[in-house]
DNA sequence: GATAATATTTAGGCTTATCTAAAAATATAT
DNA sequence: ATATATTTTTAGATAAGCCTAAATATTATC
């Protein structure tokens, strides 16, 4: 079993590690854990050995398909309680974050596996981030983003590409929820920012930054 | 905020402070936390000095008033989280103290009380032990035990002693459950075991140290 | 009330996970 | 391709929480 320590390097390795064949830099693991880069060497050390991860000193890491289960399982049990925290405690999609943060390192594997289906086996948690299964097949779908869509095409919410709690008081605020209806009514060149409608209600302008954060799926008009 | 190790050594001083005037010993406590008693020496100075608990050198310790109230925010949490997992995801009664003992250390408040708030503010877990409400005030009642049951008595189930898994599984075999109604059929002087009899059906002998464990309150026939 | 038994504390270490400062390796730029 | 900048690693500390072994208090016993 890993320790505390242990599961947020894996998890933060696994988030960081988008570009396959470059390896997740040591400064960079350093800023997402809020830690110093020489610190973050010595972990990874100690994660090498445990054959959890791939390093090579000044190389980078990558997950090994050992350490990339772990790292799968913590992803799933933080969007599992995040998921309870929401749909079953009423939280907002703002404030659980933390909360969350703190679950996921609960052992107990018949705990996740009771509250995956206490929740009716979820594909999507409240930020619309896909809930890694039992087995760890990951649920996908293709991302695209608000700033994609051009004038008159009509999306659904679906997810939230930043997760800051000052993001998504903003987007409750504008009632920009998941599953809302979002219309493009004009897209402005010069900032790049569009005017848009949710469930047909009175038009209001998104950023730029606003529109590359948020997960959209077309739907037919 | 405590650690995890400081609450658990304040759960410690608080389960084993029953007899007021004398101070918890540090043997007892090594022993209940499966550590040794220079661990304990250690950590009391350090609770001593966060004024948690009252300590003098070899005079054993008691809780102040503010490690009272943390020692009791952790038991409210474990004995909620315990409702949760027979309640809700319907692990069975003799599974749920090990996930309790880790949930317990979930720092928010906001999730206890909604947590507490969705179970239907109970006031007793699934082992029958009372939950301290978010004041600190703890449900009583008078603690009645089987073994104190004479001939023909009725008697409701209320709650146990022993919580450990071996003992739990054992009432469970036998339907000895909490609500269940149990009558006094015999008392055997020789061995002080009862004979007894579940919601009417087979009579069944049950030992001393089982009839010691099981607390009951009486009803009328 | 002295001595033996028991309980507790102190002293000194160990491990995990951090850190700062300095050294070494790699990447960048002219 | 060499100097400079950046990144990463090493060296040496620190704090929390635990340990064993030895020293010291307290309690029990005769």
């Amino acid at each position: 079993m890993n320790t505390l320590a242990e599961e947020n390097y894996l998890k933060a390795i696994y988030k960081l590690d988008t570009n396959e064949k470059i390896g997740v830099s040591t400064n960079s693991l350093a800023e997402a854990l809020n830690s110093k880069p020489a610190s973050v060497t010595d972990m990874l050390k100690k994660l090498s050995e445990k054959k959890l991860i791939n390093y090579r000193k000044y190389q980078g890491v990558n997950l090994s398909a050992k350490g990339k289960k772990v790292a799968i399982r913590v992803v799933r049990k933080h969007r599992l309680w995040e998921t309870f925290l929401v749909q079953q405690l009423k939280f907002g999609w703002d404030q659980v974050h933390d909360i969350a943060e703190q679950l996921e390192h609960i052992h107990s594997d018949e705990l996740i596996d009771r509250l995956d289906e206490f929740l009716g086996n979820p594909n999507f948690d409240p930020h619309g981030d896909p809930i890694p299964d039992k087995a760890g097949n990951i649920p996908s779908r293709k991302e695209l983003v608000l700033d994609e869509l051009v004038k008159n095409e009509l999306a659904q919410v679906i997810g939230v590409k930043d997760h800051s709690s000052s993001f998504l008081q903003y987007l409750t605020g504008l009632k920009v929820e998941l599953g809302a209806v979002i219309k493009v009514i004009e897209h402005i060149e010069y900032d790049r920012s569009k005017k848009v409608a949710i469930n047909n209600n009175e038009p209001f302008t998104l950023s730029e930054q606003v529109c590359s954060n948020l997960y959209v799926k077309r739907i037919k008009k």
